[in-house]
DNA sequence: GTCAGATACTTGAATGTTCAACAGTCAAGT
DNA sequence: ACTTGACTGTTGAACATTCAAGTATCTGAC
């Protein structure tokens, strides 16, 4: 309980002031974007992403709050608001009663397919295009990295498949 | 208008999908061990650091807003927030009549300095004590590269100095 | 000096997230 | 059969953030 407490040098700080204004700047950008675009934000865009994977476009909320890193009441609570944009609709999970499955809709697929080029641009032009191969992979390796000392449920390196770009 | 979207190939695919689950988990994390702790977000305690690493613990809103880099919006509210908790003060600036300053209060400079200590030690066990010296001078190159696609304003490579940590 | 436009901050409504508490269901043991 | 404990999902309140609109003040051009 003594020890004095290490603190961030120069450079560390640095780094660290440049990792949390990128990331939220980065994030922030693109959920603008997607909320003016297609009107949700960028979390309710994953989600129906990954649906979109999905097969038979469903999935439990259970297996989507995994994927998608959620809680469970965030899921619940994005699922109701998808619904009312008639996006995606719920259903009752066939082999256990306590279950629900979020289903995508025609047009929530519509959205997807209409809205993804651009995002994927937004992507490309505020982060891949400006990086070098290398970098990109360091920055694979640096996330991933602190992705397994972080993710205590969920896979530690593997995606499930995914066709469509988020 | 008619290009054919450059989609992301699965290298890149698998890097972004490391990238939001880091980016967001980690700062869920720190956000909730703020929480608990010092009962407030980490956007706040950055508030709360910026102040203490200003000239007199004061600083105007807009300059905050803009080394936080937040709505004019959010600051209000945000010190409004704090101002409850008492840890920080609102002043009319002597020089601009539209302008207000926030003072950082002695109690609110107690809660920082009882627990950063605690915040660097996340930090650090979360990502520094993770990731190698040249990791590190990779992902601050990679951040202030991405920083500087997407900050239109403030500062793009130097940051105020700072005698705390963050 | 005055007026137009920019700047600084506030307000309130809408949205998304979290948390704690809850109800229904399953699975395992007894 | 029953009970216990885990799991699934929902609810409602609290909170942070955004957006659009509004007020007050400054600045510069005329």
């Amino acid at each position: 309980m003594k020890e004095t407490t290490r603190w961030l040098d120069e450079h560390e700080q640095a780094t660290w002031q440049a990792y949390l204004a990128s990331t939220r700047l980065l994030e922030e950008t693109l959920d603008r974007q997607l909320q003016n675009e297609a009107g949700m934000p960028h979390t309710y865009y994953g989600i129906l992403a990954t649906l979109s994977d999905a097969p038979d476009q469903r999935m439990r909320m259970s297996d989507l709050a995994k994927v998608v890193r959620g809680s469970p009441s965030r899921m619940t609570h994005a699922i109701t608001s998808l619904e009312r944009k008639g996006w995606v609709r719920r259903e009752q999970c066939p082999t256990d009663r306590r279950g629900q499955l979020a289903v995508l809709e025609p047009a929530g697929r519509e959205v997807l397919e209409e809205k993804a080029p651009g995002h994927v641009a937004e992507v490309r032009s505020r982060m891949f295009d400006r990086l070098s191969p290398e970098q990109v992979s360091q920055l694979r390796e640096i996330c991933e990295t602190i992705l397994d000392g972080l993710d205590t449920s969920a896979c530690p390196t593997t995606m499930p498949g995914r066709t469509t770009v988020h």
